[in-house]
DNA sequence: TCCAAAATTACTTAAATTAATTAATTATCT
DNA sequence: AGATAATTAATTAATTTAAGTAATTTTGGA
């Protein structure tokens, strides 16, 4: 049966008009009372009655005064960043990374740490908490309380009750990170999958701002997408909504671990792209990567591979552009599902930049249907190697952001 | 930018909270006042109150008494399904098709009017309003006011504006249904794209009833789907969201109208279907359809197939399983980016029954990932021929039932 | 000094909640 | 069997929350 059906009390409805408020003023701010009042179509003792309970909770506080239009200067309103920290951590099957940040999403010194391969559950658990712990120093530091950690956990979450489900790549099961964390550490604990996690962090601060219909695509070990419709998450009632990667783009294609044939992560991901690579060096081809065939150390790697296009080797390039035009199918297939207004991509394949771009665009104009594929637009993340982790702490925010109680 | 942050007021809550009940009637009806404000959390008197609008407004009405339970009887109180019309108009390249229904959705005789090649506007839109106004008539025998007609309209739509963008069947642009039906009719006209019409449909009335998450897929000239996910229907920005006809599922198959190669729908759309027979056919396979291949009637259809795979040709059987296992690639990818709960088949193809369902969900198990697989369930639509009628009047019935003003 | 915009204060109103009351049955006791 | 207690349904009356309206104060600029 589906979710029960919303009724409103009077707390519903403030706790609604006051989270609208404090979006205003993070998003619009610094802002004054009565230019809060214009855009929320509330009057404006309503405004003043609001605004006074956030500036007594400490999250908004008045700042200069703005330009006056012939009559008393207005005061403007701004959140009160830095008095408060948050707390993301990227918790993937290779490393951990972990960021302390203010309200407005300033964050500090990442801290990474290995993860052992096939560590416990303990084990797993243990290195998190010890990179929450390093970052929390920062911002005890500066004396400020923290409140909530974000945890974006590769692999299968389910986020309402806080618990890694299943981490393939780790070999794992059934983690409850959220009341393991808010043990230890005595905050609110905000799990979700890494990449869904990622795409909240786009539409706070990376390219998703103001943009209701997105979808944030990572492509590294795998590839996965957080799909933003409306303004929400798709998640679907497994929590397994967005994955790209097993998405069949070749019905005839290469086997991938999934069990099923062409997906698209046998394309694209890094290990599908250095195999592709592999396969036709063995045939003979001559590049600059020849070498490397012999190597035990894997040294044939897709960080090798951009580096040898971007020496001018063709062979190197062409394995790009193939990899471009491969994702540019499968991101076709979503252009034509979802109608989206942008695709955000990021992961190490992106960073290679036009060489893997360029074909890209170029397949979505060739072959996703004219009216979406004229209204998105294609382009790399620019939250960088910490988006996850910056995704993190953003679910964290976005709680905080929200309407309480429902 | 994106769409004006929600605030509430005190006609805004009663709005949702009468819009709440009245639902909660529909759907569980009939019902006491008691019980709905159990199952709203809203007070007794605060049910009361809105009861009491909605019976003054001629929605519900009181019924028979309950069972009681050591008590006094409770009244029980229903929708007064019989006493308003809507009508529901599915608008096609062939044919335009119209349905008179009530309030709770009981349809009279449909009316069924072919549509000529290459319309101009003006005809085209007379064919609607002499469907509408054979219907209707049997709406003003009753004597029950009509309350609404909604449109579902083949090709690009946008139903904020009530306007037909694209219909490219139809070689037609730009036709403003919605006002050109309301200087007629004098009622408010909804219009929609006719697949996400009777995705509307399907969780009224169909196989959507209470499941927040599902798709509704029709096969027939093209392949198109209507996409509910949590609770609500994915448009995108431009109103194309659910065009999984040309999503790619063979990079290297055959060139489809759109352009593009390997779509879903140059596998198994009508058309493609009859392609893939005869082009078989011509490299002389024995079939009982071979001599359909001479014919120039175009004998060679969808229902020719159909009839010959019941007949016992293995041929036409194995041309339909194929094509069942070419729509069950197309849906596990659905099924891998949105983890619906349900799949909602309807259309043309899928009338051919378990001969083309059984290797289609044969395929889904083998091709989607195993967590969403196992969590959807593949069926064949409930609601027959006038499925997207049923979904067009079904949009009249939504508005009318959502809380009014924003 | 006066005007105009911003912000606040005082008052009104809508609509929910709480508490009390009435209505209608069933169960139980004599 | 009839009286009465217990129980549930529904309504009425009173209270409270929080928004809206109107009036007032504050403040800067002309």
């Amino acid at each position: 049966m589906s979710h029960p059906i919303q009724t409103g009390s009077f707390q519903w409805m403030k706790s609604i008009n006051k989270s609208a408020i404090l979006n205003i003023i993070r998003l619009q701010g610094p802002i004054s009372r009565s230019e809060i009042a214009k855009v929320t179509r509330l009057t404006s003792p309503t405004v003043t009655n609001i605004v006074a309970e956030l500036l007594q909770s400490g999250l908004v506080v008045e700042s200069d005064r703005g330009e006056s239009t012939g009559g008393r200067k207005p005061i403007l309103l701004k959140i009160n960043g830095s008095a408060f920290g948050v707390i993301g951590v990227y918790a993937g099957a290779k490393k951990v990374r972990a960021l302390a940040a203010d309200l407005e999403g300033r964050a500090g010194e990442e801290v990474v740490l290995p993860v052992p391969p096939r560590p416990t559950k303990e084990q797993f658990v243990s290195i998190v908490q010890k990179a929450v712990h390093q970052v929390k120093e920062q911002i005890q530091k500066k004396g400020h309380p923290l409140l909530g950690i974000g945890v974006g956990m590769h692999g299968l979450v389910d986020p309402e009750q806080g618990i890694s489900i299943y981490a393939p790549n780790l070999y794992l099961r059934d983690i409850p990170i959220a009341s393991l964390l808010e043990e230890v550490f005595k905050v609110p604990v905000e799990v979700e999958n890494d990449v869904r996690a990622l795409a909240i962090g786009e539409s706070w601060f990376g390219q998703g701002q103001g943009i209701d219909d997105f979808i944030s695509v990572h492509v590294g070990t795998g590839v996965g997408a957080g799909i933003i419709a409306e303004g929400r998450l798709v998640h679907g009632p497994s929590f397994t909504a967005g994955e790209v990667g097993h998405t069949t783009i070749d019905a005839r294609g290469p086997l991938c671990n999934c069990g099923n044939h062409g997906c698209l992560e046998a394309f694209v991901a890094a290990p599908a792209m250095v195999r592709r690579a592999r396969e036709q060096l063995q045939t003979g081809v001559s590049s600059s990567l020849s070498d490397k065939l012999q190597d035990t150390a894997d040294s044939l790697t897709g960080e090798a591979i951009f580096q040898a296009a971007r020496a001018g080797d063709t062979f190197a390039a062409e394995i790009l552009a193939e990899t471009g035009r491969y994702l540019g199918i499968g991101l076709s297939n979503l252009v034509n599902l979802f109608n989206p207004r942008k695709i955000i991509l990021s992961g190490g394949v992106i960073a290679a930049g036009p060489l893997v771009l360029d074909p890209l665009k170029q397949t979505i104009r060739e072959r996703a249907l004219s009216i979406p594929a004229g209204d998105v637009s294609i382009v790399p993340s620019t939250l960088g190697r910490s988006g996850r982790a910056i995704g993190a702490y953003t679910l964290v925010l976005q709680k905080l952001f929200q309407p309480q109680m429902s």
